[in-house]
DNA sequence: TTTGAAAAGGTAAACGTTTACCTAAAAAGA
DNA sequence: TCTTTTTAGGTAAACGTTTACCTTTTCAAA
């Protein structure tokens, strides 16, 4: 039966059933009133038997809804946006609404012929993240002050304006793990730092130093480094501080750095925790699989997800959410188990 | 200038320019002849102004076509599909093709509804993958035989019929881990299979009794174990098989069972790989990470997003591809680097 | 019996494009 | 000069829905 990709159009159902257009659809999209049970019975029967199914470009050009929401992110491969997807896909499909998946490779001219494509007319609304300096947010505010729905992830530019924002908490998540390093006697903290022109890699860095001054523990520059958010850039900053030594902790800006940081802990013969402890930032399945399991800290991806979700399903809904900024919190991780804040 | 997502249409160009919208659209699409070289520039120079951005929908109504790709998948979280994505949609983008995102959540009732919803109308082409044994290829045939461009990954049922599937290299995984071990001279070699109900899983298992044979070892079924692809059962089933013993090496089907394996391994004190060897399948950067790094073969993820595009994009331009299975090759990867043939 | 409201359903415009087919003017050829 | 061809452009239908606004029928109340 069923034939289903098929061309059966609202047409056929209608002249198939001896009734209008209008009626077919008020039928099949549930309106209340305006037939008999006689023919609505009727024509859901003819609509199952020959598997119909709506043309959705047709409908959203008079809707000017399309149940699609984009999101455009940097880099497919960092975990965090796996468990940001996952939580945001749930989400949205509650609302029968789907996602458009644009990796923007941190160039802004794609991202901005990314957002000119899909706005007019093909999305309903746009979810923008980033990890680049070189924000431009000018089309964006452009586009939300024409109330089209917008939201802004881990954007941090001067000129938001009233763009709504999600954050994680990229400052807590520095300071959370200085409290944690103190509350284990640990007085010299070493920092590897994330993406030299990644702001949320810069406000890790002032969480860190913000817990240092915090706990009464003066910064050292010497024992400090980049690492470019990845697993070898890590390892070779820990490499370069452990010649000089100083330190007794180290903190990776995310959980890459972190395990390159272990590994080259290890390469020397030290041990973790025995000799130098260890602390990640960005929670993911990595610092849990590792031997011994590195404590990390989480941004909560997946209710970031939800977040974000819920706030571009406001907008859609024709709720004006302004200016505003949801930042999550984040938890600290140690052996599969959060930890109350440190 | 340039009001961006505003309702700009081809018929406000059309009039501002004192033309037809005939010609507006010619002119704007390219359309060799039509206009003169001063219209051209006069439509363009509106456009440019206005900002104007065609309604996609309405276009696709028309052409139908909507430059559009759904991709299904089980569960978004399994490493291999992020890299998959990356190739996939560095793949669809060259040709302006963007990528809509499903997650089936190994429902196959889920999975049905995505799959009449989008293909009427809203995706130009379908790519659907699946863990799930229950495989209810039906539909996906139907639409087949109707000429809509239908990729299937990762399925083995009996009725894949005329579907063109894509498929990695689970049998020759297998065997090569066997290989690789026994080149290195053990002769009893462990097993951890994936997913009870997953056939890719049981031909990953079929590859290793294949290898086992064409090295004249025993098949034991002793020191074979079910893993379920998670972190948590290979350490388990680990453990069962460390208290038993008999074996020198250990094969994992896919990472996160190896690295569970790895974690149960080192915590008896036990070394990789003085103690126990061990390799992984379904690389990812979980085996890089580890200390000590774990062998690990590489299905190519990125390599398989990139066929499946090309297969999409072939029959979505209306070649008739038919039954065909794309079988990626697998590699073995030792401490960063891919390793001949073993 | 009359009145009027409610129920059932139809008509046609609208959404923003593309495109097959037509026309008028200009250019080229004879 | 007359004919033909080319160029430039217009007209209107089509795509598959939704929906505002009608019309007709039914049925209960007065």
């Amino acid at each position: 039966m069923a034939k289903t990709g098929s061309r059966v159009t609202i047409k056929d159902l209608a002249s198939m059933c001896d009734v209008s257009t209008a009626t077919v659809s008020r039928v099949l999209n549930h309106i209340q009133g305006g037939y008999s049970g006689e023919t609505e019975a009727r024509i859901l029967k003819a609509a199952e038997e020959l598997g119909y199914a709506p043309n959705l470009m047709a409908r959203s050009l008079v809707t000017k809804k399309t149940n699609l929401v984009a999101v455009l992110v940097p880099d497919i491969h960092y975990y965090f946006f796996q468990e940001f997807f996952a939580g945001l896909e749930a989400y949205l499909n509650k609302f029968s609404y789907r996602l458009l998946l644009c990796n923007t490779q941190e160039d802004p001219r794609q991202e901005e012929q990314f957002i000119r494509s899909l706005c007019n007319g093909l999305v309903d609304g746009i979810i923008v993240s980033t990890l680049n300096s070189r924000e431009e947010n000018e089309l964006l505010i452009e586009l939300n002050e024409e109330h089209f729905p917008v939201i802004t992830l881990e954007r941090y530019g001067e000129e938001l304006r009233d763009l709504c924002s999600v954050q994680v908490g990229n400052f807590d998540a520095g300071r959370m793990a200085v409290n944690y390093l103190y509350s284990k006697g640990h007085r010299k903290i070493a920092f590897i730092r994330g993406k030299r022109d990644a702001r949320n890699a810069d406000i890790r860095y002032e969480g860190y130093l913000a817990g240092l001054e915090a706990c009464g523990l003066q910064p050292d520059e010497s024992i400090v480094r980049y690492g470019d958010y990845t697993f070898e850039a890590g390892r070779q900053a820990m490499s370069e501080l452990l010649e000089n030594g100083g330190f007794t902790a180290v903190i990776g800006a995310n959980d890459l750095i972190t395990l390159g940081a272990c590994k080259a802990i290890m390469k020397t013969g030290r041990r973790i925790p025995a000799d130098i402890s260890v602390v990640g930032i960005d929670k993911t399945i990595l610092t849990d699989t590792h031997e011994p399991t590195i404590v990390s800290i989480d941004f909560c991806a997946h209710q970031v997800g939800i977040t974000v979700g819920e706030c571009i399903m406001s907008m859609i809904n024709g709720e004006s959410l302004g200016k505003r900024i949801f930042r999550q919190r984040s938890v600290l991780f140690e052996d599969g188990k959060s930890v109350r804040e440190v």
